[in-house]
RNA sequence: GCGCCCAUAGCUCAGUCGGUAGAGCAGCUGACUCUUAAUCAGCGGGUCCAAGGUUCGAGUCCUUGUGGGCGCACCA
């Protein structure tokens, strides 16, 4: 076991410290654990407007994090959401019992100050405690208070802590919270409408990747858990809306690295009467917006460097793309031309790669590692795109862009596929690939089909990852870094608190 | 799934050649009425991730397992 363990196991001694306080609180008719407190200022209030509160009484509450003490007079800071402001606390104002009180408390206690504002000597603005409450007592020890949480498996595992103690994790989580209302506030305000569709599906489709599995015991039915919301989006254009997009949990039963997690934020949306080169004008809007609102400028960091988005962005067709890197032509779509062609450059081409394949292969071995500067890669490979509208005038490629910042894909787009009869063979060829073992080849899908027969508008639609979008505005070096609770293989501790679901409620 | 690395006190980390485990913070006792990594004196605290093995003797060496990190593969 990991040495987490202990940690989790019940306090039992009778002599800890911290009980023994507890005890002696209630001993003196004090609730620990009160119901309720009511503040006049946040920390960060007091700090800032302190020309204006000096002298003043003010009400703060927040969680004690450091502790001086001298004798008969006491410092400590407490932090509360908007950040810390220490207190002073003098046994001359509050008398020798009240002030023995202040032994009872700890590092990671809740507490009530009322006190007048004043600055030390050194010119911090402290707070003159008049009076103090215990709010929540604490019984277990919070990490070292100079280098933090920094085991990364306690960060994750108990990420309370890690947002306790470390200030720049709790600032990156309330940039993600900003992102995605920018999202909403972004949509919202060009008359999109925020729907819902289903976790729970009894066909999963939208993308290429292997689902989840789960049962539903009422209807005795298997379900997958969506890796996409795009075909039921869709419906929603098929049945009148004409701008949807929906902020949903997809779940890809899929490997764990520094860019993806099982679980993870898609955002899609699905404009009527648009086309791809109309949803990369909205996207590139989207994002310069959001770069603004985390960055204050249309930046954003990338190792060393900053990218400035307010340049015009680099459009690239992906044949020319590879063609520019590695001199191949890759127009001939003879699966077995193609991987002679991408072998004799060295890419590792596997022999049953179809051509889309190696065209994916070529484009991410070679090309995506260069792609620092935003760039939409647009016009891809009709194989490789099932559910893509054929080019308008490029024989056997589709209007789809993927776009790429710091190397990193953060958005993939198509004119939509509305012809139910080019559909239906798409979906043909694709069951002919799973057949052929592809384990992420997209389902037949009839129901969908019959939305799409009764007639869906030419759309545009598109799709992208919240967290890797959080991760490239961020700077964020793993996806762990910008998820709260990534997922972790379970502990032995998680299974002791885990029960048998069949025999709940 | 494969390769490499890591796991020692609540937290952050030392631990030499294999000789029975240390520091700082946190905690406890005492001193101290403007400190801020407070200071000073003293004290307590360990399933060295787990199970085997080698050895007179294992935190240290070997094997297997568990958890994590990084890279590769797959994917977004």
């Amino acid at each position: 076991m990991n040495s987490s363990d202990s940690a989790v196991n019940p306090i039992d001694t009778a002599q800890d410290p911290r009980r023994v306080k507890l005890d002696a609180w209630r001993q003196a008719g004090v609730d620990p654990y009160p119901h309720h407190y009511e503040r006049t200022h946040h920390a960060a209030q007091v700090v800032d407007g302190f020309s204006g509160l000096e002298g003043k009484r003010v009400t703060v509450a927040g969680r004690i994090l450091s502790w001086r003490a001298h004798g008969k007079s006491t410092f400590f800071h407490i932090q509360d959401g908007s950040g810390q402001i220490q207190a002073y606390a003098k046994a001359d104002d509050l008398g020798a019992e009240v002030y023995g009180r202040l032994d009872w408390l700890d590092l990671g206690d809740f507490v009530g100050l009322s006190g007048d504002v004043f600055k030390t000597r050194t010119g911090e603005v402290t707070i003159k405690i008049a009076l103090f409450t215990l709010l929540s007592k604490s019984l277990r020890t919070l990490p070292e208070k100079w280098h933090g949480l920094v085991d990364k498996e306690l960060r994750y595992r108990r990420r309370y802590l890690d947002l306790i103690t470390n200030a720049e994790v709790r600032q990156l989580f309330i940039t993600r919270s900003k992102i995605l209302t920018g999202v909403r506030s972004f949509l919202d305000a060009r008359g999109f409408l925020e729907v819902e569709t289903p976790v729970l599906q009894s066909l999963y489709g939208g993308a290429a990747a292997r689902p989840f599995t789960t049962h539903h015991n009422a209807l005795d039915a298997e379900f997958y858990l969506r890796i996409a919301d795009e075909l039921y989006l869709k419906r929603l254009i098929v049945g009148g809306y004409e701008k949807v997009y929906e902020v949903c949990k997809d779940f890809r039963n899929e490997g764990i690295d520094r860019d993806h997690n099982p679980e993870f934020t898609m955002i899609e949306l699905y404009v009527a009467y648009a086309d791809y080169r109309d949803i990369m004008n909205l996207f590139r809007d989207l994002l310069i917006d959001l770069a603004a609102t985390v960055n204050g400028r249309p930046t954003i960091p990338y190792e060393s460097r900053t990218l400035d988005l307010s340049v015009p962005w680099k459009e690239i067709p992906l044949l020319d793309a590879i063609a520019a890197r590695t001199g191949l032509d890759l127009t001939d779509t003879d699966p077995g031309r193609a991987r002679a062609s991408a072998r004799s450059v060295g890419v590792d081409i596997p022999d049953d790669a179809s051509y889309g394949k190696v065209v994916d292969e070529v484009f991410s071995q070679r090309v995506q590692p260069e792609l620092v500067e935003p760039t939409f890669i647009i016009d891809y490979p009709e194989e490789i795109s099932p559910l893509a509208k054929k080019h308008r005038t490029k024989k056997g490629l589709v209007e789809r862009f993927e776009l790429f910042m710091a190397c990193k894909e953060v958005g993939n787009a198509f004119t939509e596929l509305n012809d139910p009869d080019d559909q239906r063979s798409r979906f043909m060829a694709m069951a002919e690939a799973a057949r052929q073992g592809d384990a992420e080849a997209h389902r037949l899908d009839e129901d969908f089909l019959m939305a799409l027969e009764h007639g869906m508008p030419p759309t545009g639609g598109l799709g992208f990852g919240l967290d890797r979008l959080v991760m490239v505005l961020t700077g964020a070096p793993s996806i762990r870094e910008v998820i709260l609770f990534p997922t972790l293989r379970p502990t032995s501790v998680g299974e002791a608190v885990s029960h048998d679901p069949e025999s709940d409620v």
